[in-house]
DNA sequence: CTAGCACCTCTAGTCACTAGAGTGATGTAG
DNA sequence: CTACATCACTCTAGTGACTAGAGGTGCTAG
């Protein structure tokens, strides 16, 4: 019987040895046995898990929606009604975290195509910050 | 003299009171003056320093970099590069941000369009998180 | 005076990790 | 077998920018 050690299942998962240990911590993931050395002993079904977790985390889903979408994937016969809300909402997240990013780089451009001028007093970058009729908020 | 509580200057500036103290405590703003009872008595200029920092936050530059601006602006007569260096930075940061959220947005889109089925066994979202081909990072 | 709200300091928590101290386990070369 | 390098372990605390709450004091309007 080949054991995965957790350095093993880290490189083959792409998730960090801390961060694994951290997952378990969570509940995220079910403590592996453990062999007489006491290291843990994965399976390839956890490795499977990790991956999940990970592509999860790398779209943006927080901790508590990857433990519903982890509860939902371990029972195919559950209504699949809050995987859809979990994706949806974080759908929405994204497109408005875009739109005000955008808004910002607006800003930031025009901070920065007045600058570099060599002084303080004349610099754009702190003039604007100083001048609250420019303050983000009151533009929306 | 009118003074000006911590209360006030949380209104007037949008940055709430426990945020002001924390700044405060980060040496981001200069202690006040005490009233006798032991509460803080903003200036305006104190007001305007919080403003500026809002201001930044908002744009979102790190603590440092405010810390870097604030300097900046207290001695006019220095060169003005660094601030146009943390602008920039910070521009660079937001159009990358910008990018790999859309990214985000195309693969969240994707799997939100083959859902509501009815249930995880064919649920989509689901399917996309197991199916470590379509890790984002095999994208790239 | 009293009640209610604002103020104070201090401690710890949030979120998702990350770092490091101190120790033990494992594998391999000599 | 021994030494050494690397990997594993637990535990504690830190990261960044706040945020929350406990327990107490100050201030003001009625």
């Amino acid at each position: 019987m080949k054991k995965i050690t957790i350095g093993d299942a880290a490189r083959k998962s792409g998730v960090k040895v801390p961060t694994i240990r951290y997952y378990e911590s969570i509940g995220l993931l079910v403590p592996p046995d453990r062999s007489e050395g006491n290291q843990r002993c994965y399976e390839p079904s956890d490795l499977r898990r990790l991956s999940f977790i990970r592509h999860a985390r790398e779209l943006g889903f927080d901790i508590d929606a990857i433990r519903t979408l982890l509860t939902l994937q371990d029972d195919p016969h559950q209504s699949c009604a809050s995987a859809d809300g979990i994706a949806k909402a974080r759908l929405i997240e994204v497109e408005q975290r875009i739109r005000s990013l955008t808004a910002l780089k607006g800003e930031l451009e025009l901070m920065v195509e007045g600058c570099g001028h060599g002084r303080v007093e004349q610099c754009r970058v702190i003039e604007v910050l100083a001048d609250h009729s420019q303050c983000a908020h009151v533009h929306h």
